[in-house]
DNA sequence: TGTACATCAGTGAACGCGCGTTCACTGATGTAC
DNA sequence: TGTACATCAGTGAACGCGCGTTCACTGATGTAC
């Protein structure tokens, strides 16, 4: 080990990304986030004002990630030409982001990093929502301003909604009401998405 | 003041409802809740074996009310002959509990309480969601037992997700983007709804 | 009805923990001369 | 090229806070005789 790192900043994002992921955003401590990246607990105060500089880092890349997933969802889509299938197919992604990297998402979402603090980050998730925006455009052509917004919102809560729900644990293991419902929609994810996009 | 309360098991829950909503799920302390009936931090131990069974106390009035607030507003519909608008109401009466008791329904929610820890807790949300169910057979006479889950979990994601984004304040506040189109949609609820209802 | 005593329902002090942050410091680096 | 020195990027100790929980206690209540 070096006493000057060379490129502690990075390190110490990267740390906390894998830490968010690991512990959860709620139990990310500076401390651990140090810890993790071999380092003493007061280092990141030269690279960072406040713990939350550090997590906005965090919930702007997570930000960078989901429009990457989601563009590659779009342009990978094999009928380009159906904008169904590709909306389709950028709802898997976005669940499947939602799933996988559930701590990411939530603190991208929560309240810890205000966006209007942050601008670099409320640019990443305005741009976010923009693609989920354009596709539904093609989704329904000649569409109107309201009804857009409306399908906009519609599709995303649904979206953001079914994350929540099969992430639930005492609901998706329950033998009884929504347990078996969220495990049949999790079974067939496309299905399921297919008859909530209409 | 008594030195014996009389009925501090009842009104420390009341307090805890209270500072949930006063102060977040995530700021209750059993301090806080005990301070704000007046009473000693360490008193709750009489009547609560955990911070966490007080919590989980907190967790199944809000079922309670929220199934409450359902049925309501289902038997108040106007036309009960016409279950697309009892539906709305329920779907409206939803919205309204997620959005003015925000903290109580993020503990209901959240992992903070483990359904399975707490039968009566599991119980009560089991039977909200039944609620939700059985409209949606009236919505829908003749459904599969496949579509009836997929048609349940649809409609519950949406008014979930929606819960979430309509009090989001980085996306409502927002000048660009989600922000008009949040706007929109919370200026006319019933309309949203009707669409997303489909 | 009066009293001794077990039990119940409170109390304040304290423990031990983790946290964000500050402080005075030290070792490494780079640059002016 | 060598050296003095400013600056940078780390360090460990400590502060002050809030928290859940435990402990030994005390005041109030109810009940057996």
């Amino acid at each position: 080990m070096k006493y000057h790192h060379g490129n502690l900043k990075e390190a110490l994002i990267e740390s906390a990304c894998s830490v968010c992921e690991c512990e959860g955003h709620e139990h990310m401590s500076l401390r651990s986030i140090a810890k993790n990246a071999n380092v003493s607990q007061t280092a990141p105060y030269r690279h960072f004002k406040t713990k939350q500089d550090l997590l906005s880092e965090v919930a702007k890349r997570g930000f960078v990630e989901l429009k990457n997933v989601l563009m590659n969802a779009s342009r990978d889509t094999k009928t380009p030409e159906d904008p169904q299938e590709k909306f389709l197919n950028m709802g898997l992604a976005y669940l499947n982001f939602g799933l996988s990297k559930q701590n990411t998402y939530d603190l991208m979402n929560g309240p810890e990093c205000p966006k209007d603090d942050y601008p670099e980050l409320k640019t990443e998730a305005q741009e976010t929502f923009a693609i989920l925006i354009t596709t539904i455009v093609e989704l329904k052509p000649g569409i109107n301003e309201t009804e857009l917004e409306m399908m906009s919102i519609k599709h995303w809560a649904t979206l953001h909604g079914l994350v929540s729900l099969l992430r639930n644990k005492d609901m998706a293991e329950s033998e009884w009401g929504a347990g078996p419902a969220l495990r049949s929609v999790k079974k067939d994810l496309r299905k399921f998405l297919r008859l909530a996009i209409d």
